[in-house]
DNA sequence: TGTACATCAGTGAACGCGCGTTCACTGATGTAC
DNA sequence: TGTACATCAGTGAACGCGCGTTCACTGATGTAC
């Protein structure tokens, strides 16, 4: 494949993202190397500086692409309950804080996966930046679900179903970790009665 | 320093552990290289096969001392706070979602620095066992703290302050990152007056 | 529409580097008498 | 208590490996006429 179209390239570059996207969600942005994002996308390592300036360069856009494939479901769901009996926040909240979610981090929510590697960025770091718009974009769209409620409330809500995430991927095997998310769950809910996004 | 004695030698194994400890709340167990945390003590890296069994057990021996370690601060807070009028658990919990605590990761709690890495590890890794046992005794402790509550309510508190320290990290340095902490903050204490932990 | 040529996406070998781990060695510690 | 010797904590060089990044090269794509 010596020479590509230049639409080619193009979707191989978005096909590396998307790739790297659930890659670096599932093992981490350090356990990802470049040779592995360009395999997945069936390229060899090669190429990888035709498209991207630098592996943390690839990793920010990972994050931003994670956070928008995020957003985009949120706002899929808000069409889908918008004239249904069940309130787009409460099924929005109950797939969030569930076993699948837990067990699928590839497709989970970049919010639990990449925080750490997030926080463990400099300051200038690019990773730092596409997560923290991202996160933003996040607590936004939680506000818009719950119908404008203030923005502590988002917080707070997000602070709880994050944690309770990251803390039952990190016991996941143990009885802990169902007892996590059941707890959040419930209380977030409060003892509505969820019919689970499908 | 050709041969130490046994009791040196011993102090030497704390030492390293005690280091990596710090180092790998700081910058996550990838981070972290085995000259690196036998230099942190002083030590030079050929001897650290008679000390461990691999990297992996060191960083399991760290997680649970920063384990340990936090939980004797829990001990103590609730000494101190036995007979006072601050209720000791709001007085952890203000420490807890706290700027300092945020921008001190490597005296922290292991709960929101090293979940990630948990989560990473397979089910049967040390690092696994050592997370998911320290965790279990944290949510005892904050039982303890705020006298009996249910373990529902601890699980819920718990998710909520470790979710806000990740989130808060991760998007340190931006005005987000504050008004997590106030958020959830102020909603955990319910208003209530708090003088924060020296 | 054809032709000539410049562009550049992708390849695969190579670079220097730091990693986890191993090992022969040193010499003070610990022990047996 | 003193002596002889085995033990072993710590050293520093070395191992194979995979990393991020660079580069000469290939040949189809894109463009100018």
């Amino acid at each position: 494949m010596p020479r590509a179209s230049r639409a080619e390239a193009e979707q191989h570059r978005r096909d590396v993202v998307a790739a790297t996207s659930r890659l670096v969600r599932a093992h981490g942005a350090d356990k990802v190397s470049v040779p592995q994002a360009m395999a997945a996308a069936g390229l060899t390592h090669g190429g990888f500086y035709r498209h991207f300036s630098s592996k943390d360069d690839l990793v920010a856009q990972a994050c931003a692409a994670a956070f928008a494939e995020r957003l985009a479901a949120m706002e899929d769901l808000a069409e889908e309950h918008a004239t249904g009996d069940v309130p787009a926040r409460a099924a929005f909240l109950a797939g969030y804080v569930s076993a699948p979610h837990r067990d699928n981090p590839a497709l989970g929510c970049p919010g639990t996966t990449l925080a750490a590697d997030a926080a463990r960025a400099e300051p200038g770091d690019p990773l730092r930046e596409a997560f923290t718009e991202g996160l933003r974009n996040l607590v936004d769209g939680m506000g818009r679900l719950a119908g404008a409620a203030d923005e502590e409330s988002a917080l707070v809500e997000l602070s709880a179903m994050v944690g309770a995430l990251v803390l039952s991927r990190a016991c996941a095997g143990d009885d802990l970790s169902d007892r996590i998310l059941a707890a959040v769950r419930d209380r977030l809910l409060g003892g509505e009665e969820v019919r689970p996004p499908s």
